[in-house]
RNA sequence: CGGAGUGUCGUAUAAUGGCAGUAUACGUGCUUUGGGAGCACGCGGCUUGGGUUCGAUUCCCAGCACUCCGACCA
């Protein structure tokens, strides 16, 4: 891709208000558009960035067995009535008929879809999960993608004949979410929390340990327990309640995923029953799991940038490699445009960025600090002259002049 | 939802009861090219409604929007 052709490009000038550094660089960058308060725009930088994660995301949830489905986000209010859940969200006037609520979780229309296809036994277990945009009606949206009013979400509903095998899913589940955030480079902390809205049980919540998060958690600097603040009776430099060794810190936390034992509260609302072995009717047992790649994606940015921009780790980064032409000799530009060939050919068609644009050095160095693409690659008349290109890793401070063999021998180590 | 604040070219800002200026971005031309280059010319702006006034972008009231702090929440 070449960049003179990229449909966004990065500002100098900071958005006004943003304090949170997600929103600075990723409006920056151009990865996003702010169109309202909590509403904003993926522009195609962003996309891919979005797109890298649900990636990540689907392949895990395929793992454990899980369908991917999609539902509507317009649901009438008969079913929030039926499971009382009918409150002050955001509500859609059709004008003639019922209001429609739009859709900030799914536990009602999966309930009713649910039950005409599980009948017995012998469906279940079964689980299915969706990647869509939830709508909430925030007071205060606020800190870039961290908290918005329209959101990306994936939320997985799992369904189940007992307690014992719900108990077991949740686990898998708890185990898939950690192989999601470790390919995402991002350490959270499983930590107990209470249900909110969805259930009276304590629930776990992953979170990141951030200053930018809302949240507040305590956790153990030893062992891996962890609470939030919300339900814990622990404080700050208390002996670990766990392991009785470790000493409890208290730091803020982004709550990135969390997993609910739902139990029978939506099955029973919504007739949603099986027969057992002995033919008697019983109440499905349910769960439901969320993880937001739009706050992944803010997440990422709060972890990995410094004073020049974003550092996107490998996993998630818009590009792979970014190739940096300096100069407009013709020769230079020559050479640069067969190193793009070559790391076409190595990287893939659409996983390299070209700044073949007419812009000063400086300009084109701070952008490609900005955007936080991995591997950057600098072809200029002094890396011509020397037979070279330099290479630099977003991460690293110090670049290397290297020929193909030692670029591709360096590139590949990671 | 409580408290505070702000609305001026695309973006970021300044001043002003009568003429709205700058930076950046954008367009054209020339020069320049290893850390946000220079010159010249050009395009482009006062949140909405009401009030005060000869005259309001400016003062007053209301609305709307946004930002920050708090409560709430993935």
């Amino acid at each position: 891709m070449k960049q003179s052709e990229l449909f966004s490009k990065t500002t100098k000038n900071l958005p006004e208000g943003e304090t949170a550094k997600n929103a600075q660089l990723l409006i920056k960058g151009g990865f996003v558009n702010k169109s309202s308060a909590g509403v904003y725009s993926l522009l195609p930088l962003g996309l891919r960035v979005l797109n890298k994660i649900n990636a990540i995301i689907r392949e895990e949830m395929n793992a454990i067995g899980a369908e991917e489905l999609l539902m509507p986000s317009l649901i009438q209010k008969k079913y929030w009535e039926q499971s009382g859940r009918w409150n002050t969200d955001v509500i859609y006037k059709t004008g003639q008929g019922s209001d429609y609520g739009l859709g900030w979780t799914h536990e009602e229309v999966i309930s009713a879809i649910a039950a005409h296809f599980i009948n017995s036994y012998k469906d279940l277990p079964k689980a299915v999960y969706q990647i869509q945009t939830k709508f909430r009606a925030e007071p205060r949206a606020q800190a870039g993608l961290l908290r918005g009013r329209e959101f990306l979400m994936k939320d997985l509903y799992s369904f189940h004949a007992d307690e014992k095998d719900l108990n077991a899913y949740y686990q898998k589940v708890i185990k898939a979410y950690k192989k999601i955030l470790d390919r995402l480079c991002l350490k959270a902390r499983l930590t107990e929390a209470g249900g909110g809205a969805f259930t009276k049980e304590f629930t776990h919540e992953f979170q990141v340990l951030n200053p930018a998060g809302e949240d507040t958690v305590l956790y153990c600097d030893s062992c891996d327990w962890a609470q939030n603040k919300e339900i814990s009776k622990m404080e700050h430099g208390n002996k670990c309640p766990d392991c009785k060794k470790g000493s409890v810190k208290m730091e803020r936390g982004i709550e990135v995923a969390n997993v609910f034992k739902l139990g029978t509260k939506y099955s029973e609302a919504f007739n949603l029953n099986y027969l057992d072995k002995n033919g008697k009717k019983n109440s499905v047992v349910m769960g439901s799991y969320g993880i937001g790649p739009t706050r992944l994606m803010g997440t990422l940015v709060e972890e990995y940038h410094d004073e020049k921009g974003i550092i996107w780790p490998d996993a998630v980064a818009p590009y792979k490699a970014h190739l940096v032409l300096l100069g407009e000799d013709k020769k230079v530009k020559k050479e640069a445009d067969e190193v793009y060939k070559i790391l076409v050919r190595h990287f893939g068609e659409s996983e390299v960025l070209y700044d073949e644009r007419k812009a000063s050095a400086g300009e084109k160095l701070n952008d490609a600090d900005l955007l936080g693409i991995p591997w950057r690659t600098i072809v200029s008349d002094k890396t011509v002259k020397m037979k070279k290109v330099e290479l630099k890793r977003r991460s690293e401070k110090e670049p290397k002049f290297v020929n193909e063999k030692q670029y591709f021998k360096l590139i590949n180590k990671k």
